[in-house]
DNA sequence: GTTTAATCAGATAATTTAATCTGATTAAGA
DNA sequence: TCTTAATCAGATTAAATTATCTGATTAAAC
């Protein structure tokens, strides 16, 4: 098996388009999201409370408490919710796992993938949630349904 | 962590290459592989007996035994090896991991990481052993150094 | 034939990642 | 104040991946 991002990841980028998709300064519990979502609870909560120390999302102990997000929708980008839990090493690494890889002893494939690795680092940089808004929540209800 | 191929499909990736860097029909052992591009010599070796089986390279038993590629560097793509290895769901499945993610229930990256996705796709399947035999051999050369 | 050096097969160990459990703390609301 | 529903912290378990071990088989070279 191959993967992009780790099921911590992916279910961190989850979690927070979820947070987006809601009204500002609305609290949703790890409950919640991980029934829509399904996604394990006590996972996608220690997921949240990793976000938490990394200032994307802020949390509410406490009955009625939960997660919201800890900055305006526009100011958080997809990179900053990856970098925060798989770190960025997949943009630097060998695609072919050569140690000794460097522009000065380039793999293989160091030009190759480098324009498409770029490229992916700069989607990822370019969208942030609110941009994703819309299609968030049309997919949490179709999620929903299933 | 997050990562583009495991740590076998590295591996086999940098063998194949390897071995394509060899003169035609010359048998390599997995000792030999293993010393010059530092992966473990079992590990090496059992990556090698399944690539046996997918029909990409060949084995010599006994004394004087080892590894060769099956076909002309020419014949093999590294999509070939990647699918007989990690196999294609990465190319198929959803970024964001969303299990019901489709071209009618896209998630909210479907289309942008499609455009990247058949990219890096199209990279592995342009690009065959024979094409990277130079830049191979650079690099062997260097890793042999350190 | 015997020795030697290799693949091969299957089991096991170690590590990493994913998921769960337990109990403490917190704060809202009756 | 008491109950309830939430986060939080740390330990534990489960599963997958990575790596190693043991012994059998094979075939070249002497």
């Amino acid at each position: 098996m191959t993967v992009i991002f780790s099921k911590k990841c992916e279910y961190g980028l989850q979690a927070v388009l979820y947070l987006a998709a809601k009204e500002d300064s609305e609290v949703t519990s790890a409950d919640e999201i991980s029934k829509k979502l399904k996604i394990p609870r006590e996972f996608v909560s220690k997921i949240l409370q990793s976000l938490t120390e990394s200032g994307i999302v802020n949390s509410k102990k406490g009955k009625s408490g939960g997660f919201s997000l800890a900055k305006k929708p526009e100011k958080i980008r997809l990179i900053d919710v990856v970098a925060a839990i798989d770190g960025l090493e997949i943009f630097k690494s060998c695609v072919l796992g050569f140690p000794q890889c460097s522009p000065e002893h380039p793999c293989p494939l160091h030009d190759k993938w480098g324009v498409l690795r770029t490229n992916a680092y700069n989607m990822l940089t370019d969208e942030t949630l609110d941009m994703l808004k819309d299609k968030t929540l049309k997919k949490v209800r179709h999620i929903s349904k299933t």
